[in-house]
DNA sequence: GCCGTTTTCGGCCCGACTGTTTTCAGTCG
């Protein structure tokens, strides 16, 4: 029998945690679960392996208890709790228990008093008004789970199975034109983004706004003014909440000055990097809210009017947003004056870059173009890798065409000052590993990323040899968009990623993060394990037109720094000088 | 069920809102 995945052990541990809930457990035990579901979905190592290898407890919340099942998982296929829990509670409970407003106590009871076990039962028993009767519930309790069906059904059929929520540059796309005109009304003093798109996560559930103003009330109607809103949820002296025409929810909260940093803080999250934080309080007898800082030997409330603050009266250093998901950064900011966090790549690091697609393939400008395009940005160097030989729709580029491609990448380089244009190509790497294009002309060029781009659903084993053996090529110098996730809209292929990375670092094959924003493959748990494991980063745009050479790169920015990764560990931070020696052809001759 | 610069046992964040209640449990973020 195959091993389990991560994300299927994940799921077998969020069922696991489901069943508990609702068999009475203790809320920790419950949330034991779900932070074992969210370590091993993250983890980049094969926690089946791990659990072979008796070292599994090595992961930060699976003790004795969670190794024990996860051997039964690992050897036998299930759990024997869920197979006896799963027996006593029916599927359509847990189904109900996801209903906003339903949780698991009031789930039971309806079930054990009313025999209530599926969504349909519920609506039923609603509409039949035989749920008021029960001690607890009343009419309103009818009404609001008949909304809530019809919601969860609406929305449902309205993003056809999606999850609702928006890839980050969606959601910019809507809050930097609000924080502009937010920022530029006369009563407002500080506006900034918070929540998840301040950390710069792959995607937004909705968008939350914190701002100070002398008039809260004008600020608030300035939002629900904007053309962007389609209609008003609230309105108050206190912010607003709005929605967006594509259905996105905006809510802008205007808070006293002098809790302005307390408030931004907690809403930006995330959820664990908060609930870390408040428990290592706890233990200095300091208790946080969005409210300030409750000091329990003084009975005071400490309020801080910037984030500095109150990260400084809990004994941290600041804590770039993109570091706030309790992955250690608290235990490094606490070093002495945060020495323990990592100076953090940025935009402006980036001299180069190694990924991009012009009119021969599926691009959209000519060499020229991106070359300007490249130049306007500062870079030393730019690598045009279009598709190749075996890549479908049209956007085929011959063994032939090829050569043509590269004479003409090779007289725009003499014709430009300043910026080393590299005749290279994106290269599919087939099914069984091998490369759509001889070896003498992947020879010939300046530089040659491989990427999947077919066969997306081979086993892991067999994905995993096919990646590794264009890793061991000789002519390929870099590994395009690793794991094929598109974000919000296609999973990753299963991968052993330690594995490939192992092998990158072995064979001094670069992986980049490409920078699309659909993409941020590398994805930022992975890119944090490949530096780790000694593979050298790349932070590349995969644009098909000018615009993108420039617009992506703050995505890909984005994950490196959500890597902790710093301008030394990417590659294409370097000047040409010091980049070229570090392809795989170039140390190979 | 996990975990240890107050603990190997007894802790394990904080506050708002809702509905059904006369003081609070359940749910959510």
């Amino acid at each position: 029998m195959a091993d389990p995945t991560n994300s299927e052990i994940a799921a077998a541990f969020d069922e696991l945690g489901d069943l508990y809930e609702l068999d009475g457990a203790i809320v920790h035990r419950v949330v034991a679960y779900r932070n074992a579901a969210k370590v091993t979905r993250d983890a980049s190592v094969s926690v089946a392996q791990l659990t072979r290898a008796g070292r599994v407890t090595e992961l930060p919340g699976i003790g004795a208890t969670l190794e024990t099942k996860l051997v039964a998982l690992v050897e036998s296929g299930d759990i024997p709790q869920a197979v006896r829990l799963r027996a006593k509670f029916p599927a359509g409970l847990l189904e109900m228990t996801r209903l906003p407003g339903l949780g698991p106590k009031r789930a039971r009871r309806l079930y054990e008093e009313l025999g209530i076990d599926s969504l349909q039962a519920l609506e039923t028993a609603a509409r039949q008004q035989r749920i008021r009767d029960l001690r607890g519930f009343g009419a309103r309790a009818e009404e609001n789970f008949l909304a809530a069906i019809a919601r969860a059904t609406a929305d449902a059929d309205a993003r056809g199975g999606g999850s609702g929520r928006f890839v980050l540059d969606r959601a910019l796309a809507i809050a930097e034109p609000l924080l502009e005109l937010l920022r530029a009304h006369p009563a407002s003093h500080r506006v900034e983004l918070a929540g998840s798109a301040r950390r710069w996560a792959d995607s937004v559930k909705d968008l939350d706004i914190i701002a100070t103003a002398d008039d809260p009330r004008a600020l608030a109607e300035a939002l629900t003014g904007s053309d962007l809103v389609e209609s008003i949820a609230g309105l108050g002296d206190n912010g607003a909440r709005v929605r967006t025409h594509n259905g996105m929810g905006v809510d802008l909260k205007v808070v006293a000055p002098d809790q302005f940093g307390n408030v931004l803080q907690h809403f930006s999250g995330s959820k664990e990097h908060n609930v870390a934080l408040r428990e290592a309080a706890v233990k200095a007898g300091l208790h946080v809210s969005e409210y300030g800082i409750l000091d329990d030997a003084t009975g005071e409330t400490l309020r801080c009017a910037t984030e500095e603050e109150v990260y400084a009266k809990l004994g941290y250093a600041y804590i770039p947003p993109e570091l706030r998901e309790n992955r250690g950064e608290l235990q490094a900011a606490r070093l002495e004056g945060g020495a323990g966090l990592p100076h953090l790549i940025t935009v402006e690091d980036l001299k180069g870059d190694l990924h991009s697609h012009t009119v021969a393939s599926d691009g959209r400008d000519e060499i020229e173009a991106m070359a300007e395009a490249a130049q306007a940005l500062g870079y030393e160097y730019l690598a045009i890798t279009d598709h190749s030989a075996s890549h479908g729709f049209g956007d085929d580029v011959s063994p032939a065409q090829l050569e043509e491609q590269i004479e003409r990448i090779h007289a725009a380089n003499l014709a430009f000052d300043g910026i080393e244009l590299l005749a290279g190509s994106e290269v599919n790497i087939l099914p069984d590993g091998s490369l759509d294009y001889p070896d003498e002309l992947l020879q010939r060029l300046d530089w040659v990323i491989a990427s999947v781009h077919s066969s997306f659903s081979l086993g892991e084993r067999e994905m995993t040899e096919r990646v590794i053996a264009a890793i061991e090529h000789p002519w390929v110098d870099a590994i395009g968009h690793l794991t094929g996730r598109k974000i919000e809209a296609r999973p990753p292929y299963a991968l052993d990623v330690a594995r490939i990375f192992e092998a990158a670092a072995r064979t001094g094959t670069m992986i980049e993060i490409n920078a699309a924003p659909d993409r941020r493959d590398l994805n930022d748990v992975h890119a944090r394990a490949a530096a780790q494991a000694g593979v050298t980063i790349l932070v590349d745009s995969d644009a098909h037109r000018t615009r993108t050479l420039a617009a992506s790169r703050r995505y890909g920015i984005a994950t490196a720094r959500r890597a902790w990764l710093t301008a030394e560990q990417v590659a294409n931070t370097r000047s040409w000088k010091d980049f070229a020696p570090l392809r795989k052809r170039a140390r190979a001759s």
